[in-house]
RNA sequence: GGGCGUAUAGCUCAGUUGGCUAGAGCGCAGUCCUGAUAAGACUGAGGUCCCAAGUUCGAGCCUUGGUACGCCCA
């Protein structure tokens, strides 16, 4: 890989350093990043040290500002692109929002995730474009403005003007661009907003509309009579995944009508159907051809009989508690061809209908197995109406009323006529039933308007002439969660129909399609100069939206009448799909760009985007250049609640992320998004959990940090290059652990695997802090600086700078801020952030995974014997004899030979050693181990199990112990069982506390001699003296005069222990009583021994 | 109704190719440790691994069928 090895040096650039408040510089806590090379220049000089102090109390949101406010003074976030030109491109698509409501929390979730990978490539050398964008049409804008001025239907906007109407929804677009821009630019996304493309900029209208042309030259473009959902009060129709978003239950009349035989007087057909609005358009019945149907015969209440035709198997549901008598049975298909009486009459019907008709589409899960088809109200209605030739009655005017040859109910909603059409037929004796149902019904997602499925002439592409290469195409992408790839999105590219693109409304881009009033000839526009050479004047400065748009006429080609453009407007999510070529103004300009930013490597957003946005880019990048449009994905589950319910701005149950970012800081929610669940997974989002990570994670690494550079400035300690170090064993793993790291993480990035990218980072610091540090603090404290304090800095401090840029991608705040100290301080070719360094390299010969397990092994058995201490109630301070541990292996007693004087500091014992087979107070169990023996005997193991268990268990062990094999029988075999497949645990019988886990024990000597005793006494004691220390607030190196006065056992002790005492306590003066006024005082009483203790600073 | 996903401690989540004592963090109770720590160590309470059947010597994991929840589609 190529990488411009032009950077940022510190001198010339950095020239301010002004929000250090001077009480701050005066108690030389520093909190911010300020550039370290001004220290060096002497400008900010704090006692000679070399990092900048730092406080152990961290301020985050302090801290935040100030690497925020460092980024703008510096530009850094222009410089990680400018320093990266001429490196390969790494595109990014930014999935636009809308402005026109406020940011939530799932807004930061996707922006985090973005955010992750551009820096990560930026530091691996890569150029990373992150341009911005804003969709700005389309119908949630226009539903805003309406609600803004009250409108409730299509009429009100028209009289309003257009014009206007247009004029509030461009601004309404943008109503929350500063919550935006200030949310976006808090959680340090770096997203180039200065440059944002907008969607309803003539230069992208002009894009899009090349695009549709191109479609319209393939003839992918086509006018057509569907059957749609339809919004009657948006009086639009709408797309499926507009549809998709407003189903709910709702309860719709079920009725069952008898629609009466033409040639067979007192047999009717029994239909059913939930919208009983449709039956005026009634012009047939489905029937299944292979349905087995029955005619029963029942008796009415006028003590007459009908007779009744339906599907057979619903007869028991239907005529539930009624006794009916089947007269005969058939199949379907001998229903076909028969005329029935038409329920209503108000439209005449040009053609043949009221018949019987054959469909496949007919079912028996529902109704009566006779299906009511009314052509301009069903997709399958209006399919039969084609294949058969009927009519199509269409009742119902645009804004779903009635039209006024309905004339009971002209004018009236058609959801609302259904009691009065109800009551009709039960007036008129067809009524066979009515109920009501309660299924899953769509309705607008935006208004809440019931939607009808209406017949009426609209805009397609023909997205499902190109299904196959979609398919195909998309078995290219690399899909997280993979299952999407197959799953979601394949499913649904399977079922590809064709893209319902028009949309009667005002507020989107304009279809480009013209046409003559006279002969009705189309014409596309693929091009603001197309349209300028048409209509004869220069339209550059021309509005392309409704309703200049509409006033541009011209003359038709074919025949010279006049053409105007046709009503529609495209579908918003084609704005958006198309912004890979849009945004650039692509093929009128930037053709380079395009190129170059095309395809993209990584796109994120929501789960919800599978049939939005992800669809429409992957749609308009096959049908227009058979290319996929992504090459990465991250598919990110949806946010919910406190109570498991999606965000949403109709539920108003967003959670607002200003207070959690304010509260914990922005790293910190960060951080919990990428490590609380798997990205695809849907979360429960909570506040409280965000404050954990920062206890957690952020505290501990900050106070690894705060010590490291306390210390080290005591000691005036600063890394020097390509030094030889000699590391201890201690140091050795910790490094190990550091490179496998960098390792697990780089691999985990490289596959966009964001939790193996960030849950290691936790667990690393974690065993830093919690076992390194607390091992080593003596390292750091002793006042000698050897080679091994050397060895000490220079591991903990290559683990803080490697931290600074494995953390970088994911907590861009704390990163920067470590780094600016721990590197910008010390060295004068630092890079002037963290975000424009390279990213960090591992060294596959120091990562020594034995070590790695080893010191897990080290680990376990502290563990066991912390516990083992506990049980026998003998505190840690109070050392004892002798501890003695057992494994599982040879091996590992070696390990615990090598890290023996580890374990007993770590223990506060003085003898380590392992428990040994012989001579010992031991006894043995034997474990047969499963994986072994059951993958290598099978069904054999239960039996070998018992038998091994039956053996004597002693003589069995020290053979094991011995690596000699045990010879059993078993299913009739003889068998000899290897000293690996049967763990040997020992048991410490007497004078032991012990613990054990496994094969693992810890067994210790709990007896306690008068030396241990006077030995625990005096680290009681200093233990005394270092709280006074901390209540007299001393500075860690100050030395003190220390006197003292206690009962003669404590002070036997503390004389036989003086010099230690004195050296653990910096104490440059230590006697018997004597004290001077003016100490600090503390009376305490240690294991009945009374004791004062007075210190004073020397 | 169909597709996809999820279900493990009070909460948030791990759990390797199936292996016998199912883990972590938080929270709770207690003991201890601490001159980096807002922290840490140890112990304890807390589990029908959603249910059922099957495969297997052995199932949290595999198979089938359910249940619940979420999303998507009808």
């Amino acid at each position: 890989m190529s990488r411009k090895s032009d950077r940022y040096s510190g001198s010339g650039l950095l020239t301010e350093c002004t929000w250090q408040s001077a009480q701050e510089r005066e108690a030389g806590w520093y909190r911010g990043p300020i550039f370290p090379s001004l220290e060096r220049d002497g400008i900010f000089v704090i006692g000679g040290r070399m990092f900048k102090p730092v406080s152990p109390k961290l301020d985050i949101t302090d801290m935040e500002l100030k690497v925020l406010r460092y980024w703008q003074t510096h530009e850094i976030f222009h410089k990680s692109m400018s320093s990266r030109e001429g490196g390969p491109e790494y595109v990014f698509y930014e999935g636009p929002p809308t402005a026109n409501g406020k940011p939530g929390v799932h807004h930061v979730l996707a922006r985090a995730f973005k955010d992750i990978f551009p820096r990560y490539k930026t530091m691996r050398g890569y150029h990373v474009s992150r341009r911005g964008g804003w969709d700005t049409h389309g119908l949630p804008v226009e539903i805003e403005v309406e609600k803004k001025l009250g409108f409730t239907n299509k009429q009100q906007i028209e009289d309003y003007g257009i014009d206007k109407f247009n004029d509030l929804c461009r601004e309404s677009a943008f109503t929350y661009i500063q919550e935006w821009e200030k949310l976006t630019d808090r959680i340090g996304y770096w997203v180039d907003l200065t440059n944002a493309y907008i969607t309803y900029t003539n230069e992208y209208i002009e894009s899009v509309w090349w695009i549709l042309k191109s479609f319209w030259e393939k003839n992918l473009l086509y006018q057509g009579y569907k059957v749609v959902p339809y919004c009657p009060r948006c009086g639009t129709p709408l797309s499926d995944h507009e549809v998709a978003q407003g189903y709910r239950d709702a309860p719709d009349p079920s009725v069952f009508v008898r629609m009466p035989l033409v040639d067979t007087p007192g047999t009717s057909l029994l239909v059913w159907t939930t919208t009983p609005w449709t039956l005026p358009a009634n012009v047939a019945v489905a029937a299944g051809a292979e349905i087995d149907y029955v005619t029963v015969e029942r008796q009415m209440e006028d003590v007459s009989k009908e007779e009744l035709i339906l599907a057979e198997s619903l007869v028991e549901r239907v005529f539930a508690g009624e006794t009916v008598q089947v007269m005969n049975r058939f199949k379907g298909k001998r229903l076909q061809g028969l005329r029935y009486q038409p329920l209503f009459t108000f439209l005449p019907a040009e053609k043949k209908a009221h018949y019987v008709v054959l469909g496949e589409f007919v079912t028996t899960e529902d109704g009566t197995g006779l299906v009511h088809i009314a052509p301009a109200f069903g997709a399958d209605d209006m399919q039969v109406a084609l294949e058969h030739d009927l009519p199509i009655l269409n009742t119902v005017a645009q804004d779903g009323t009635f039209i006024p040859q309905v004339n009971p109910w002209a004018g009236i909603f058609v959801k609302d006529a259904d009691p009065q059409i109800t009551q009709n037929l039960k007036n008129r004796g067809l009524l066979f039933r009515e109920e009501t149902y309660l299924h899953t019904y769509p309705f607008c997602w935006r208004c809440d308007t019931p939607l009808l499925y209406y017949a009426r002439p609209t805009w397609y592409i023909r997205t499902s002439q190109y299904k196959e290469r979609m398919v195909k195409l998309n078995e290219e992408i690399n899909w997280y969660p993979e299952h999407i790839r197959k799953g979601r999105f394949g499913n649904w590219l399977e079922n590809n129909v064709d893209w319902a693109l028009g949309r009667e409304r005002y507020w989107g881009t304009p279809l480009p399609v013209w046409q003559c009033d006279t002969c009705h000839q189309q014409e596309c526009i693929g091009s603001i100069a197309e349209l300028s050479d048409r209509a004869g004047r220069n339209l550059a400065n021309a509005n392309l939206h409704r309703p200049e748009v509409d006033k541009i006429q011209f003359a038709c080609s074919a025949c010279g009448g006049n053409m105007r453009r046709v009503p529609e407007l495209i579908d918003v999510w084609f704005d958006s799909g198309s912004m890979p070529v849009s945004q650039w103004h692509y093929p009128f300009e930037n053709v380079e760009a395009f190129k170059s930013q095309f395809p993209a490597d990584f796109i994120c957003e929501a789960v919800d985007q599978t049939r939005g946005w992800f669809y429409s880019l992957h749609a308009i990048s096959t049908l227009l250049f058979d290319e996929k449009c992504f090459k990465n994905v991250i598919c990110l589950g949806l946010i919910l609640d406190g109570e498991g319910q999606k965000m949403s701005k109709s539920r108003r149950n967003v959670i607002a992320p200003w207070s959690v970012i304010e509260k914990h800081g922005a790293d910190a929610m960060r951080w919990y998004l990428y490590t609380a669940s798997p990205p695809g997974q849907e979360r429960r989002f909570s506040a409280d959990l965000v404050g954990e990570v920062l206890r957690n994670f952020t505290l501990t690494l900050w106070n690894t940090y705060s010590f490291f550079v306390t210390y080290a400035n005591l000691d005036k300690w600063s890394p020097v290059p390509d030094e030889k170090v000699a590391y201890s064993a201690l140091d050795k793993w910790m490094r190990s652990r550091l490179h496998a790291l960098i390792r697990d993480v780089t691999i985990a990035l490289e596959n966009y695997d964001v939790l193996g990218a960030t849950r290691p980072v936790q667990t690393f610091v974690e065993q830093l802090s919690n076992w390194y540090l607390r091992r080593s603090r003596r390292r750091f404290w002793k006042s000698e600086s050897d080679a091994d304090k050397n060895a000490a800095y220079s591991t903990l401090y290559e683990c803080l700078t490697a931290l600074s840029k494995l953390l970088a991608p994911t907590m861009p705040f704390i990163a920067d801020e470590l780094y600016l100290n721990l590197v910008g301080s010390v060295d004068k070719k630092a890079w002037e952030s963290v975000h424009l360094a390279p990213w960090p390299e591992f060294d596959s010969e120091t990562i020594d995974e034995k070590l790695n397990d080893e010191m897990e092994l080290v680990m376990k058995l502290t563990s066991l014997g912390h516990a083992a201490r506990n049980k026998a109630n003998r505190k840690v301070r109070q050392p004892i004899a002798e501890v003695a541990f057992s494994v599982g292996s040879q091996e590992e007693e070696r390990v615990i030979k090598r890290n023996a004087e580890l374990l007993a500091d770590e223990l506060n014992v003085k003898k380590v050693r392992t428990l040994n087979a012989a001579g010992e107070a031991v006894s043995y169990t034997l474990n047969p181990l499963p994986k072994q023996l059951g993958q290598k005997y099978g069904s054999l193991y239960p039996e070998i199990r018992k038998k091994v268990l039956a053996l004597d268990v002693e003589a069995s062990a020290l053979k094991l112990l011995a690596g000699e094999s045990l010879r059993i029988e078993a299913g009739g075999n003889v068998l000899d069982i290897l000293p690996e497949e049967v763990e040997v645990r020992l048991q410490a019988k007497e004078g032991y506390s012990v613990a054990s886990e496994g094969a693992y024990l810890a067994a210790l000597v709990t007896e306690l001699t008068p030396d241990l005793i006077s030995e625990g006494l005096a680290r009681e004691f200093v233990r005394r003296v270092q709280d006074l220390r901390k209540t007299a607030d001393l500075d860690i190196a100050d030395r003190i005069r220390l006197y003292y006065s206690a009962t003669p056992l404590l002070a036997q002790a503390v004389e036989t222990y003086r010099d230690y005492i004195m050296m653990e306590t910096l104490a440059v003066a230590f006697q018997d009583g004597g004290a001077p006024e003016g100490t600090f005082t503390v009376t305490d009483e240690i294991d009945q021994e009374k004791v004062t203790i007075h210190i004073i600073k020397a």
